[in-house]
DNA sequence: TGCTGATATTGATTCAGGTCAATGGAGGGC
DNA sequence: GCCCTCCATTGACCTGAATCAATATCAGCA
């Protein structure tokens, strides 16, 4: 089947964290799996839903937010290579809290909450994986909470440079800014305030914290 | 074994993730618990090391933080029946960068890495207990977090007061402030605030976050 | 009993970032 | 070309919490 292409990336990144992926629990795996499209500004989850999958994004980006008060704050990224979710909702079952929707037009292959549970009583490595990734969540979302607690804003903008230097330049700054947990206005001050300052005078960080995805 | 004694409540607990627990399944994890008491005041994780357990607290109370300029910044309590970790440290297998300190005098069960993964090798359950309660981790986690984006410094008190209602007597009011993000000056005009409020005008919340555990 | 150290409260001051408002591009559509 | 909308920047002002300092409360203990 001509879908394979579509599935590469997510082998090659499973690949990873099973080496010994058995063929048969793969085909297995594949088989439930879902090709979607998102179009840019598209909300694909609101709060109210539970959310049924976990995506694997192909191509394209994504974010997540809160709506408060008619304003919003985003809590993530998804870029592609980059597993994309409300994996609160999606693992809790309770209605999501938060917005998702594509910032760009999007590819995910995904996988839904039934299949998963079932795939995980069947196939001893699905579990393994379903472990590693919330694992892997666990801890990313341990050094965002981390770099909250710790740093300023200015240190959490210069972390946020470094760590996803590759999407940087697709994010509209008012977005990072909300990332960041600061208003658009102060984003823009701490920028000024850094091309006034000396170069190579970088002042990360209180800590070794070093976080890889978004 | 008279041992079994302290294992007692573990076993109840892995029994609500995993109701058809198998007897030889956790006959050999049992085998791998080690019990260990800590004194109030007694530091179990220090920065620098690799955390290499996960606990389950039988009695007592322990908490974790950081020290930054001299300061502690509280990031968890682990009251009884509660993991406890630095589980970042853990499963990144990096050094920590918390300080973890019994706050009481302490019993644990606990399991330490190697063996762990070994048994994730052979049993499947027990792989199944790793991905639940790190997927429970997650959440918990996330609605933490949640909290410290959406919520104000009161609101996050009472949310406190309500869902950590059986242990706030036993934790002075300074780690409280520290654990809520703010001074202890603060968290003690939050309270004046509060007192001299008309009772039952409690105002949480932005959102219909509910939050179980520590 | 009174001393000591740790915790909690209260007041005065400071400051980072939020809010509000005005200005200045930059890009897209016609 | 021009208009319009969205976004980024800049300035003036405000506010909530941090900081610093003084005082009050309490427990443990010689």
């Amino acid at each position: 089947m001509e879908i394979t292409e579509q599935h590469r990336r997510l082998r090659t990144y499973i690949e990873k964290l099973i080496p010994d992926i058995e063929e048969d629990t793969w085909q297995h795996f594949a088989e439930k799996l879902t090709v979607k499209c998102y179009k840019k500004g598209e909300l694909v989850i609101k709060p109210g839903m539970v959310c049924n999958n976990v995506s694997y994004v192909n191509k394209g980006l994504l974010r997540s937010y809160y709506l408060v008060d008619g304003k919003e704050i985003i809590t993530s990224f998804f870029p592609e290579e980059c597993y994309f979710s409300d994996y609160e909702s999606f693992l809790s079952r309770k209605p999501a809290v938060m917005y998702s929707e594509a910032i760009e037009d999007t590819e995910v292959v995904d996988v839904n909450y039934d299949e998963l549970q079932s795939l995980y009583a069947v196939y001893p490595q699905c579990e393994r994986v379903g472990r590693l990734v919330a694992e892997e969540l666990f801890v990313h979302l341990s050094n965002r909470n981390s770099s909250f607690m710790l740093d300023t804003p200015e240190q959490r903008y210069y972390r946020f440079l470094e760590e996803c230097e590759p999407i940087v330049q697709r994010i509209p700054q008012y977005m990072i800014a909300s990332y960041l947990g600061i208003t658009p206005e102060a984003l823009s001050r701490i920028r000024a305030r850094i091309s006034r300052r000396p170069a190579g005078d970088v002042l990360i960080d209180s800590n070794q914290l070093k976080v890889k995805r978004c």
